[in-house]
RNA sequence: GGCCCGUUGGUCAAGUGGUUAAGACACCGGCCUUUCAAGCCGGUAACAGGGGUUCGAAUCCCCUACGGGUCACCA
């Protein structure tokens, strides 16, 4: 039994990053291999910028990742409610306690003073911190203040001397002087917290033991320290994973692409291959098999396997790895995650009969062995949807503009017509036949034909393709390259 | 600018004082082959720079450079 209670608390202002994806993943794993909790937080105490749909569709890509959690939305548990928004009495007493004790107090500046002074301090070279004027104010100070209509802030009081050092699993100890932090909001004019503070207030109550996040957090542990201190609570384990970058190692945004994991299943990426490649970026497992089940990763999980290091995001071998899974996964899973892409360009219908479904099987069956995502399976089978396709410049050049093409075209047509069986066997045998009693190499009607019947030069192997194709349909495709390069040479 | 973190091939990365400095992706070549993939075999390619410490430093210390983070009534 283990008491081992990690979360994931994402401000629903957008979608789910690939970065927080992988810090989620990270706690989840954590947490899998201490046999610990993983909770699922919402920090929407921005109310200008979070909404409910953001909130919807990050726990839906942490379900689509299968990221499950133990408290949280949906879910409850005994520490909820799990949405900060709703735990608005929780930090207003603590604030309070900490204003009895004079380790917080009321602030009247106005953010546009505030941005003044900043901006002031910046221009003359220094750094621009709270100057700390509203720490001694009079109670008399203060209701002039108030008659003027300021509505107050609540800071917090950092002691004035001293370094505070954050014990980080990952990084070691790292110091802070306290010189260096000024005296930050706890609670905002609008009576709700800010994030230094609801965080802290949280994780005591939902009684986190490790607090997993991403390094630009670093800078904010010694001011959360401070009030964990001035409460008296005791301190959580604290790690700052590395954060991850854009090819040009800035931080990652959508001119970068794809970020968010609902964008990389829309691209065809499987929940599988996302999760191993995340797991390879800051972590690396101890044997040289980088190919890893998630159960796998839950046993090989640990902290001192995390690098220290920002890692750069690489698509191909994401996309590398997504190859591999949609080879090794079930072909009928494959082919119903295949459907919506077909369906997206227009290559089959809506409803899909059993006899239709059976042919999308054997479909990507056949093509994705060659392609890497959805997408591409989509792509690669579009020529056994439609007749509507052209033929490749490069591929005409070399195939139906050799002498004699129409001509072998032609004998392939007759010779296929006259098969009784069109399977794979016969339809081979008959091409291997053909080749050798027209003196020509297979691959001189064997190249032609893919042409003929698909528009490209490269795809399935050509008797399977036939075969799927059927009869019929080959016939006609061949019939319709013969008229092509009959129409072209006159 | 202050403070903090970091720096091993193009990318992810192993490595914790003595290694021919792993492995993966990508790239290049070969084999296989009806094309393209896959698969198999092989190749190119790295310790940011400078000082120390040490018999010996990718590994420890210092400096420089570079990259990133942070300095909000955002999280």
């Amino acid at each position: 039994m283990s008491n081992v209670r990690v979360r994931f608390a994402p401000s629903p202002t957008g979608s789910l990053h690939i970065g927080g994806a992988r810090t989620a993943l990270f706690n989840w794993l954590f947490a899998r291999h201490h046999q610990g909790k993983f909770i699922i937080r919402i920090d929407d105490t921005d109310l200008e910028r979070s909404t409910i749909e953001s909130a919807q569709e990050i726990i839906s890509a942490l379900k689509w990742l299968g990221l499950d959690w133990d408290e949280g939305p949906e879910v409850g548990g005994p520490y909820g409610p799990y949405f900060q928004s709703e735990r608005l009495k929780e930090y207003e007493k603590a604030a309070h306690h900490l204003l009895a004790r004079g380790l917080a107090y009321y602030c009247y500046c106005t953010p546009e003073e505030l941005q003044k002074r900043r901006q002031e301090a910046l221009a003359a070279g220094r750094a621009p911190r709270y100057d700390g004027r509203c720490r001694h104010l009079s109670r008399e100070e203060r209701i002039k203040l108030e008659r003027e209509g300021r509505k107050p802030v609540i800071r917090f009081r950092i002691p004035e001397k001293g370094t505070t050092v954050v014990n980080d699993l990952i990084r070691g100890d790292v110091s802070f002087d306290h010189e260096i932090l000024d005296d930050f909001i706890i609670i905002k004019s609008n009576g709700i917290p800010t994030y230094n503070f609801a965080c802290v207030i949280d994780d005591i109550k939902m009684k986190i033991t490790h607090i997993l996040r991403a390094e630009e957090h670093l800078s904010n542990t010694p001011r959360q320290i401070l009030i964990y201190q001035a409460l008296e609570e005791p301190l959580p384990a604290f790690a700052h994973l590395p954060m991850i970058l854009a090819p040009d190692r800035s931080k990652l945004s959508k001119r970068h692409g794809a970020t968010s994991v609902e964008e990389f299943r829309d691209q065809g990426y499987l929940p599988e291959a996302l999760l191993n490649y995340l797991a390879l970026l800051g972590w690396s497992p101890e044997g040289e098999q980088e190919i890893l089940s998630l159960s796998e990763m839950v046993r090989q999980f640990s902290l001192e396997r995390v690098a220290k290091t920002a890692a750069i995001y690489d698509i191909k071998k994401l996309t590398w790895i997504n190859g591999h899974y949609l080879n090794e996964a079930d072909l009928d899973r494959v082919t119903k995650l295949a459907i919506p892409f077909l369906q997206k360009r227009k290559l089959v219908p809506e409803e899909i009969s059993e006899e239709l479904y059976h042919y999308i099987k054997e479909v990507v069956g056949l093509v994705r062995t060659r392609v890497k995502t959805l997408e591409e399976v989509a792509e690669a089978a579009e020529y056994f949807f439609t007749d509507d396709f052209s033929y490749d410049e490069k591929g005409v050049q070399k195939h139906f503009q050799q002498p004699g093409a129409a001509e072998i075209l032609k004998a392939a047509k007759e010779c296929l017509e006259k098969l009784d069986s069109f399977d794979l066997e016969s339809v081979e045998k008959a091409y291997r036949e053909l080749s050798a009693a027209i003196g020509v190499k297979t691959g001189e009607i064997i190249h032609p034909t893919r042409l003929a019947l698909s528009g490209r030069t490269m795809g399935p192997g050509l008797f399977e393709m036939m075969v799927l194709l059927g009869k019929e349909k080959t016939i006609q495709r061949l019939s319709r390259a013969i008229d092509f390069i009959s129409s072209r040479e006159n």
